[in-house]
RNA sequence: GGGGCACUAGCUCAGGUGGUUAGAGCGCACCCCUGAUAAGGGUGAGGUCGCUAGUUCGAGUCUAGCGUGCCCCA
């Protein structure tokens, strides 16, 4: 009969295996089956968020690839349909700034000189660059998602799905233009991202300046008094509009020598006035100088929009530097234009987009507004409004890639939407979703969405989706659009230029023709109104992008209506914690504003996803983000090509917690390796080996549960067990959770069931007790291979292919394509479970006792003792006793309930139950019980089920639940206890014994010689030997079995070669291999 | 400056509703087995649970303050 199972290596390289995988899933379609051979059944819905594809990925992202991956197979096993597009975020700064790099060009300027057509094209094949790296990330990590029909965010289809968006919110006047204050660069003409500006921060000397605020018209107790308030950025003086007190503060005002006097916080005195003589002539709140107007130190221009100049009061006022007075110029400050914007105030901004002063700012127009600080101080000085003058050293930002270019705060113009009226809406929604971990809900994103502020969407800058929105040139009438027909249909020629470049360059996508510069010349005009209409020249915030990714991916709803509604909600979507204010807040944003242009069934869902895991971020070993910059961390790819993809999904899976941030380096995978993967492996192997040798037949009949003995049972309950586990974990997605159900599976597989059964496979001859552990390793290894299949795909097929597909034409033909293992109730024994732990126990006990009293393993002892407390475990322990037997080296186990001997007893309250009922005398009552003697109370207890003890407040009854008892083992035996459980071994040596320990030391001498010969472990031999004084009649008495275990045919006294030490007695042999 | 999360053994992490010997795996030390053998297994040592107060008969667990780290926002 030829080997039922290809024989397998011990010696595996994972790495390897994964190629074969690979190559055989992409022959024969298996991912694309796997889905289609679930079609019909219930839909699990999946979005893929689309990475940036402007970066190299990764561990960070190999993390939220493999999370994603393990619910998606497993729901596939499950009989789910689960269809997985990917997608691709391919729009922003981002890409841009890869591309300027890569032309060493910089700045907005420069990208007009260079040709804004150009530029976009240039942006398309960066991010393609990206996608291939991607891909093959993807690939070999064994994540499962349709590439070849993925959305991507510049095409045309997807950018008018986001155009019917905006042009819905524009027609409900939830867009709208206004400022936002942002980190400008005035010399390159843009606006630079968070993350940007936290990349030029350096240490700069920059002037401190004290301000007097006259009051105007001051008169009586306000006579030649001033206001003091403090700034950095003296340039922004001419645009102040407001002076900030906190309200609940004091405020002194101090007559100082000069005859005037200054108002400021009274916290502050001692700093700003410690060079002045000066009494203290009132106190007043803050909130009783709101309202007071003064004299501006500037005034160049007017302000527009609303009066100025007067104290208001506001929150982030503080008293810890400066005068407690903050003078305020909305047009350079976050805080400044938002508190000026609440208190209905005006606007004034005299500085240009270029960093100059307008010509209204005469003594300085044209100047770089931060290089004219010195002299609008000195002009200051000789308005006399000048207080004070120091240095000020602190972090400010530069460009960061023209660190001499100091930036700035600055209002621009932008489109926002308004979302604080909606989202009201969002919150209720954010309630309807399961978070994982459940604290994202109400904490991190909850609280996000309860200071939401309105979503600055527009961005000057290229390649972006444009904003769809056309201002005409003469009346300012402003109109949207949501498609290109709707253009086509006010102008049909809009697009003339871009058919007409595309005739003659073929190359020119479709897509761009929705892009800049091409769609910045689509225009129209309205019958019987002047003017043009133009577009205006925005681009929107790539975040916009992807949260309307939902229809966006379809085209909808200018098509595929069917596959949104199909594909809305999500079921489950995960990502990285950083993604709270990213996609997550963009998704559920985006849906709610647009559910009530859903079809009517899906309006219901206005929460685009029903569960998000939310992943923490990896760090290295010291906790560092990884980054790129650092190189703190290895390629993924070629990680994986040392140790297997499975070795580093496992690893993340293992140790990684939703929501928290984990130290991950390359020793995470190698140790997976060893800790799971070689473990299976080996299990795997062993069962092969042995059933090839016994020509074990997978598709004949096997004997029936009941029939096979309790280690096979016990082994099959606990893979019931951690089925159900898995399962359950898996549903409420805590992949991390089930993870450990398998590692402990598997321990208790190699660690005990395959040790303890291994001579059942190599017995002799056909039999009941072999054939039953045939089946039962091969069922659990068949089970254990679909269980661990969604989280370690490479080598589970391949175990798969070998045991299953290859004598069963008919089973699937990957494990991918195999049904989920299901709880059964046959296998199901929680009693059996709980006496193999019972079992084990005791034998971890003995073995303590044998290591502490420093007697060998090999030397049998007569009997262990086990202390019981009640029949059911003496019978569980006793189903056992040859394994006890075994394991502990003794010939005979035995039970007691009468431990006394043995054991001491300790007594102590039950906390539980005996808090509530003493209250504060349970210390006295704990010290009580354990200065008593223990075992006469529990002598008492046994007899009256009652004992009695007496407090300083008398005496008191305890019942037997009231207390707890606990066994110590009395120092003169050998003896250990732990968790209740007593272990005692008789520790007599009797000649017999010794002469059987001989024995064994014996067989264990010949056994090392047999494998420093590197003999087979079948080989048959012939010894020859001597033996000294008791060593002699040892070996005589135990001739047979010695034989037995060390294969000798025969074993006689006579020529030796190597020579060894038992307990001080030579013995010595030759061996010859016959 | 604001919000969130975390801090438990050398490392990665568990420790519903407070209950008195705080657990696992890895690593380490020592040991066993030698028919899973460049594998398999056992036992053990390691913890003032970030710090300080408080609530309580009792706090890793609850409260407050502080410290450190990380993420997001300013």
């Amino acid at each position: 009969m030829s080997a039922p199972f290809e024989p397998v290596s011990p010696k595996v390289s994972f790495a390897e295996l994964d190629a074969q995988t690979l190559a055989r899933w992409e022959e024969d379609s298996i991912f694309e089956k796997s889905v289609e051979a679930r079609k019909d059944g219930e839909p699990f819905v999946f979005f893929e968020g689309p990475p940036t594809a402007n970066g190299m990925p990764h561990p960070g992202h190999v993390l939220t690839r493999v999370a994603k991956d393990v619910f998606l197979r497993y729901r596939s096993m499950c009989g789910y349909h689960v269809p997985r597009r990917a997608g691709w975020d391919t729009h922003g700064l981002p890409v841009e700034v890869e591309v300027e790099k890569a032309l060493k060009i910089s700045g907005k300027e420069a990208i007009e000189n260079f040709g804004v057509e150009a530029f976009s094209r240039k942006c398309i094949d960066s991010v393609f660059v990206y996608i291939d790296e991607w891909r093959k990330l993807t690939q070999r990590i064994g994540f499962w998602v349709d590439l070849d029909d993925a959305y991507v965010t510049f095409h045309k289809s997807y950018i008018e799905s986001v155009w019917w968006a905006l042009n819905s919110l524009f027609d409900r006047g939830l867009l709208y233009q206004g400022y936002k204050v942002v980190w400008w660069w005035a010399q390159g003409g843009t606006a630079l991202s968070a993350g940007e500006v936290g990349q030029g921060y350096k240490e700069v000397d920059d002037p401190s300046v004290m301000i007097r605020f006259p009051i105007k018209n001051g008169r009586g107790e306000n006579a030649a008094t001033s206001f003091l308030a403090w700034t950095t950025t003296p340039w922004t003086l001419p645009s102040n509009i407001a002076l900030a007190v906190k309200a609940d503060a004091t405020y002194i005002t101090a007559a100082l020598q000069d005859g005037t006097k200054v108002v400021l916080a009274k916290a502050l005195e001692e700093k700003v006035l410690k060079d002045h003589d000066y009494a203290i002539v009132d106190e007043k709140k803050g909130s009783e100088w709101v309202g007071t107007e003064y004299e501006p130190p500037f005034r160049y221009a007017e302000p527009e929009g609303g009066p100025a100049f007067r104290v208001i009061d506001a929150d982030f006022v503080e008293l810890t530097s400066g005068s407690g007075m903050v003078h305020l110029a909305p047009a350079f400050g976050e805080d400044d234009f938002r508190t000026c914007q609440e208190k209905g105030l005006g606007f004034l901004q005299l500085v240009k987009p270029d960093g100059t002063f307008p010509p209204e700012v005469t003594e300085f127009a044209g100047r770089f507004c931060k290089e004219a600080d010195k002299d609008i101080i000195r002009l200051l000085k000789d308005n006399g409004v000048l207080f004070k003058r120091e240095v000020y050293t602190h972090e400010y930002p530069f460009c960061e890639r023209r660190m001499s270019d100091p930036l700035i705060q600055y209002a621009r113009r932008s489109w926002f939407i308004k979302t604080t009226d909606e989202v009201h809406k969002t919150i209720e929604n954010n309630q309807q979703v399961n978070w994982e971990p459940s604290h994202i809900k109400d904490g991190r994103f909850g609280q996000y969405l309860a200071g939401n502020v309105d979503w600055a969407i527009s961005r000057e800058r290229f390649w972006g989706t444009p904003l769809p929105i056309w201002i005409n040139d003469e009346t300012g009438k402003r109109a949207s659009i949501a498609s290109v027909d709707d253009i086509k249909k006010k102008n049909p020629n809009a697009f003339a230029h871009f058919e007409a470049a595309r005739e003659k360059d073929p190359t020119l996508q479709e897509h761009l023709m929705v892009h800049k510069p091409w769609i910045d010349a689509v225009t129209w005009e309205e019958p019987g109104e002047p003017g043009v209409y133009r577009r205006v020249p925005e681009v929107i915030d790539c975040w916009f992008d992807s949260g309307c990714m939902p229809f966006a991916q379809w085209g909808y709803p200018h098509q595929n209506k069917e596959k949104f509604e199909q594909c809305f909600p999500a079921d489950f979507i995960t990502e990285a914690v950083d993604q709270t204010r990213g996609w997550f807040y963009s998704l559920m944003m985006i849906s709610t504003l647009m559910a009530e242009k859903f079809p009517s069934g899906k309006q219901s869902y206005p929460h685009p996803f029903k569960n998000c895991v939310v992943l923490g971020i990896l760090t290295d070993e010291k906790g560092k983000k990884l980054s790129k910059r650092y190189k703190n961390y290895t390629d993924p790819l070629v990680l994986m090509d040392r140790v297997g993809g499975d070795a580093v999904r496992w690893a993340l899976y293992t140790n990684t917690v939703p929501g928290q941030n984990t130290r991950f380096y390359d020793r995470a995978a190698q140790d997976a390796v060893r800790e799971f993967l070689l473990k299976i492996w080996n299990v795997y192997s062993f069962f092969v080996t042995y059933a090839n040798i016994d020509g074990f037949d997978p598709n004949a009949e096997r004997p029936s549960l009941s029939s096979r003995p309790d280690m096979d049972k016990w082994i099959l309950a606990e893979l019931d067990a951690t089925v159900r586990s898995v399962r359950s974990d898996l549903d409420e997605y805590k992949s991390h959770l089930a993870a450990r159900s398998l590692q402990r599976f598997v321990d208790a597989l190699s660690n005990w069931y395959v040790r303890r059964s291994r001579s059942r496979f190599w017995s002799e001859g056909d039999n009941a007790d072999k054939a039953s552990a045939f089946a039962t390793l091969y069922e659990v290894l068949v089970d254990l291979t679909k269980l661990s299949a969604p989280y370690v795909p490479f080598m589970t097929d391949a175990l798969y292919a070998n045991l299953v597909r290859k004598h069963d034409a008919s089973a699937p033909e990957s494990v991918h394509l195999a049904n989920f293992p299901e709880p059964s109730d046959a296998r199901r024994d929680d009693a059996l479970r709980r006496a193999v732990e019972l079992t084990r126990g005791v034998v971890t006990l003995g073995q303590r006792v044998r290591a502490e009293k420093k007697l060998k393993v090999r030397q049998p002892l007569a009997e262990a003792i086990v202390v019981i407390n009640d029949d059911d475990e003496r019978a569980a322990i006793d189903r056992f006793q040859n394994d006890v037997k075994e394991e502990l080296n003794v010939t005979s186990l035995a039970f007691t309930t009468e431990p006394a001997k043995y054991v001491e007893f300790t007594l102590l309250p039950n906390f539980r139950v005996l808090g509530p009922k003493l209250g504060k005398a349970v210390p006295e009552c704990k010290k009580v019980l354990a200065q008593a003697d223990g075992s006469a109370l529990h002598a008492e207890m046994s007899e009256h089920g009652k004992i009695t003890v007496t407090l300083s407040s008398g005496p008191v009854e305890l019942t037997g639940d009231e207390v707890q008892v606990r066994l110590t083992a009395k120092e003169d035996f050998a003896a250990a206890s732990a968790g209740g459980q007593v272990v005692l071994l008789d520790t007599r040596i009797t000649e017999e014994l010794l002469h059987a320990g001989y024995a064994r030391e014996v067989v264990n001498r010949i056994q090392r010689a047999r494998k420093e010969l590197n003999l087979a472990f079948d080989a048959r031999i012939k010894i020859t030997y001597s033996a000294e004084g008791p060593l002699a009649d040892a070996v005589a008495t135990h001739l047979q079995t010695i034989q037995k275990e060390v294969l000798a045919t025969s074993m006689d006294v006579g020529e030796t070669e190597t020579s060894t030490d038992v307990d001080g007695h030579a013995f010595a042999f030759l061996i010859v291999a016959e």
